[in-house]
DNA sequence: CCGTCCGAGTTTTTT
DNA sequence: ACTCGGACGG
């Protein structure tokens, strides 16, 4: 086991990076593939500009995750240490943190409220359905999540409700409209702005506010993007109208890692930078330094697949190593096994836990490596940055805060009214909600006086009640100052009845895990992390950022981080465990060990995406993610069979397996192949290896119960000849026939 | 108004 | 498998 290089002095920049580094005059494109050093380019450059006289305030980072920003700000320490708090001054965070920002400091001329709430994922369905309902589709005919990617859409695209109405064609056009706009309105009354408001507001501000555009240019004097792939249209104008006066604009990315087209990041952002740009200069990074060559070459062999790329060599600047494997299991079971054999063995020779890292599709994948980790008493960590916040409890800890911070949102009302319970149950709250809707009268003063509204009795009292406790929350938060926070989330748990509410439920539940007033406390910690991580820094920002003074603004600040907090976020690369994560999650970084399980026709390729070529390249960049993330071992495993949802299906081995070069050593300990066939005509090498083989029993969703008489290959595809007990003889495409193995 | 039971639909990936 | 919403009885 070598060491790992950061121990070592880091190595002179290369041709390549210095010259991306130290170029100044035009916009500048570095095209970096995995593992060529960009991260490092972009830090040295940012620290160039700081030596070289730039204000660090005149520095904005724009990243993809708050931990990319942080890390981007640890090496900027290091390398600043001259210059005083210079690290400190540079303005690096997430487009939409750097949007919610600017909508803070230009509400008034962006048309938000300055107060505005973050919609989480959960409430921004809440705030759907409220207004399908509203609109009138309360028919079942839409669904709020088919709803919500229809308007995140639109609003990728910085098209407006009225635009989306004029240009709607049909009938679900124009009822799309509808629904956008009952949304928009739905926002509107809560006060709350959703994640991609963030960057349309932003964006819209830049382009039609020439004030605040020219202040914000000013400000912003030095533009550096990383994952510029992974952009927006959205996105995109942002950069485009920050950058456009002085154009001292850098942005990194790898069109081959671009992995979230379907939440609208345009890859013709990166492809077609020299057409914004005329005079851009490229300078591409095809030096990798993070992977032994076999590692690179297997990985190289798969993207050169994609028919849609900017074709750029990959070369391994570290020379030889073991070859990547590829393995298929039997089930999940036993490749979770495999796993764990792998992970332990690494560790026999030295390899730490913090570099292995178990990488897959879907979040569903991780619990049975979970549970075969924990049997092992092999140290794990599930990186899912939402979990904690996913909870139930705390949840409801989140939505009183909110409550206390906009006693205006009723999605969070409508969350905790009752939580627990309090006599005002689901018609009561209707009936106060229409109340102030159609009397124009603030919620909480509704609250407060429920009479007016026809609610008497039990639900009255609760929510007089509820209207005293925000009320007097909320004048403690505008009276107390900011490092007071901790107290007052601890008291909003308190006196909400949370906290006492939770502890009965954790007596009555027979112990299963972590308690929810153990959750609960948390919230209180985290609370207290932030307030001390903002005071360390903010004093230095001298704009943007409105200054953290009162307990309400520090609530706000808080919650605002709780809303953008990402699955990646959650990722502690000192944690000492052994790391599980989605494709997805792992973007960006680096581990000694890498397992990429699940390579299978419908997992990877995920099946949403297979018959799209668009798509399907996408996953495929996925793939090339995933395998470059390994520094010396590269595990790849399939299993034959896949339980999804209570059912064992058989599966088919991913076509990116077929598309590895010879180098991959490759086994099958799935123990099915051999017996395949029956001998009867649809037979012959190379033999399709799927768990199924004849003789054994499925169940089809329309033909019901047959035996497997016979499996073979055809095309790209595999042939499976079922005897069905009641539909007698079919031959079945297997990628297609979702059947389900007996046991 | 509150709890519980049952059936339906559902998951890809995330700021 | 798991969550959510509707129905129903207390």
């Amino acid at each position: 086991m070598q060491e790992p290089a950061q121990t070592s002095a880091p190595p002179p920049l290369t041709e390549a990076q210095r010259t991306a580094v130290e170029h100044e005059g035009s916009p500048l494109l570095v095209l970096a593939g995995p593992g060529s050093g960009k991260t490092r380019v972009i830090t040295h450059r940012i620290a160039r500009l700081v030596r070289g006289g730039q204000f660090p305030s005149s520095v904005l980072a724009l990243t993809f995750t708050n931990k990319a920003a942080g890390e981007m700000r640890r090496r900027l320490e290091t390398l600043l240490v001259e210059q005083g708090d210079a690290a400190q001054r540079i303005v690096a965070g997430t487009f939409h943190s750097f949007g919610a920002r600017v909508l803070r400091r230009f509400a008034e001329e962006a048309g938000v409220p300055a107060d505005f709430t973050v919609l989480d994922a959960d409430d921004q369905e809440r705030a759907c359905k409220q207004a399908i309902e509203e609109s009138g589709e309360g028919g079942g005919r839409f669904t709020p999540r088919a709803v919500l990617t229809e308007i995140g859409g639109f609003k990728d695209q910085l098209l407006m409700p009225d635009t989306v109405a004029a240009q709607a064609i049909d009938w679900r056009a124009r009822t799309m409209a509808r629904l956008y706009a009952a949304y928009e309105k739905v926002l509107r009354r809560n006060s709350s702005l959703d994640f991609d408001d963030l960057l349309v507001r932003t964006a819209l501000l830049l382009r039609d506010h020439a004030e605040a555009r020219e202040r914000l240019q000013r400000r912003f004097r030095n533009i550096l993007v990383d994952e510029y792939q992974d952009t927006n249209h959205a996105q995109f104008c942002m950069v485009l109208e920050l950058a456009r006066e002085h154009r001292r604009l850098c942005v990194v990315g790898d069109p081959d890692q671009s992995i979230y087209g379907w939440r609208g990041a345009d890859i013709r952002n990166i492809l077609q930078f020299e057409t914004h740009f005329p005079d851009a200069v490229v300078v591409p990074l095809g030096e990798n330094f993070r992977s032994t060559r076999p590692i690179v070459e297997a990985a190289s062999a798969v993207i050169q697949h994609n028919r849609q790329r900017r074709v750029k060599v990959l070369t391994s600047m570290r020379g030889d190593g073991k070859s990547p494997r590829y393995e298929r299991c039997v089930d999940e079971h036993s490749e979770a096994s495999r796993v764990v054999q792998e992970v332990q063995a690494a560790a026999d020779h030295g390899v730490p836990w913090r570099g292995m890292a178990v990488l897959y599709r879907m979040n569903s994948m991780s619990r049975v490596l979970e549970e075969a980790l924990r049997r092992a008493q092999i140290p794990h960590q599930v990186v899912r940055g939402t979990a904690f916040y996913d909870r139930r409890e705390v949840r409801d800890a989140v939505a009183y805060l909110r409550l206390a911070a906009n006693p205006q949102d009723e999605l969070a009302l409508s969350r905790v009214a009752n939580v627990p319970a309090r006599g005002l149950g689901g018609t009561s709250l209707d009936r106060l909600e229409l109340h102030a809707a159609t009397q124009g009268v603030p919620l909480l003063e509704v609250l407060r006086t429920p009479d007016a509204a026809g609610v008497s009795g039990r639900a009255a009292t609760g929510a007089r009640k509820l209207a005293e406790l925000v009320l007097a929350w909320r004048r403690e938060a505008e009276a107390g100052p900011a490092e007071t926070l901790p107290d007052l989330v601890s008291r909003v748990l308190r006196e909400s009845g949370l906290e006492a509410h939770y502890l009965q439920e954790d007596r009555s539940e027979a112990d299963e895990g972590e308690s929810r007033t153990e959750n609960l406390a948390q919230v209180v910690t985290a609370a207290g992390d932030f307030i001390s991580e903002r005071m360390a820094t903010e004093s230095l920002d001298e704009d943007g950022t409105p200054p953290l003074r009162t307990a309400l603004d520090a609530l706000r600040g808080y919650l605002e981080r709780i809303a953008l907090v990402s699955d990646s976020d959650a990722f502690d690369p000192e944690s000492g465990a052994v790391t599980l994560m989605t494709l997805h999650a792992a973007k960006g970084l680096e581990f000694p060990l890498v397992c990429v399980v699940g390579l299978e026709q419908g997992s990877l390729p995920h099946a949403r995406a297979m018959d799209t070529p668009g798509d399907l390249e996408e996953e495929r960049r996925l793939c090339f993610v995933g395998m470059t993330r390994a520094e010396d071992t590269l595990l790849m495993t399939s299993a034959a069979s896949r339980t999804i949802r209570g059912q064992p299906m058989a599966t088919v081995e991913s076509m990116f397996v077929r598309e590895l070069p010879a180098g991959v050593e490759r086994s099958d300990r799935s123990g099915y192949d051999g017996d395949m066939d029956d001998g009867d005509g649809i037979d012959e090498p190379p033999r399709a290896r799927t768990g199924l083989r004849a003789g054994m029993r499925v169940r089809h969703p329309l033909f019901g119960v047959g035996t497997v008489e016979g499996v073979a290959p055809r095309g790209s595809s595999t042939a499976v000849r079922v005897n069905f007990a009641s539909a007698g003889r079919k031959t079945l495409i297997l990628e297609f026939a979702r059947l389900q193995v007996l046991g």
